[in-house]
DNA sequence: TATTGTTATACTCTATAACTATA
DNA sequence: TATAGTTATAGAGTATAACAATA
């Protein structure tokens, strides 16, 4: 399809031809989404003055009291040094801590405060909202099947 | 699910855990596919030495020759100072070219030379190729199903 | 010698305001 | 005055090398 079944008449301008070879691009599309999500997202976060990573760094130290910044810094799939100033934002704010805790006393272990886990529920609220309003035009089985298929590209290995 | 079936008993490594709440949203999953999408074809495309925003821009220059640099920055999501520097960087290297051909003698019209033509060609087979190989995990029929709501997503206006 | 966290640095991407030349 | 393109600039995000403390 040149231009979806969605498109109504509405679109006023005239807007460029739409039947290149972007439009059969996974990759292309997938972008283009992400960013849509991306931003609606970080409209919603913004009146907590937070960023779309540290909310995901929120959940995941949630997930996983105690971890260390390389756990973190792999699950968010960023190197290392991206992971200290985010943390030493979050521990200014009192949401996170960094607590030498473990046998090795080069690392930290890294907590939720209780101000940050009541703050992490409000945000899930919120991320489920922007989730469901940006995807609309998708209803409850094909909003399944999406997150299926792309759980499954992701979690492929690169070979 | 908190692990996919795709899941093998091979990840070795201890991981953290993955049923937090994150899994569940549209947008993480999006990013992190469209992260592994993006990197796996800049690969790609960097033996040409492009980025995939200006193989996008030949694709949307060859689909709609003569159209004006603002028209080229809606169509890449892009503000038009972004535009400059990566449109002085194909018309270096040849590949297209900004006329004053308008009535309206601020604006150019931009076409693709005939190197840029055959460049897009070649390019367009690669990113068939990325994308196929980043979605080795579906089958034709859910790529097309994942292609669509996808469309979807991205062409839904914001309100 | 290797590893955790850190600093410093650089490169890209993105966004905005202000300038120029045309209209 | 408004618009197309440009310049300058600043802020994120990302990636690497190198260092200190610890193993």
């Amino acid at each position: 399809m040149a231009r979806s079944a969605r498109t109504t008449d509405t679109d006023s301008p005239p807007l460029l031809a739409e039947d290149g070879a972007l439009e059969e691009l996974i990759g292309y599309a997938l972008r283009r989404a992400q960013l849509k999500l991306f931003h609606q997202f970080t409209a919603r976060l913004s009146a907590y003055n937070l960023r779309p990573a540290q909310f995901s760094a929120l959940a995941i130290i949630a997930q996983n009291p105690g971890l260390m910044q390389a756990d973190l810094a792999r699950a968010l799939a960023i190197e290392p040094p991206q992971v200290v100033p985010m943390l030493n934002k979050l521990e200014e704010r009192a949401l996170a801590v960094r607590v030498r805790c473990k046998p090795d006393k080069r690392s930290y272990g890294l907590f939720l405060s209780k101000a940050g886990e009541a703050l992490l529920k409000e945000l899930k609220g919120i991320a489920r909202e922007s989730d469901r309003e940006a995807t609309s035009a998708l209803n409850d089985e094909q909003r399944g099947q999406l997150l299926s298929f792309l759980t499954s590209i992701y979690q492929t290995p690169e070979c």
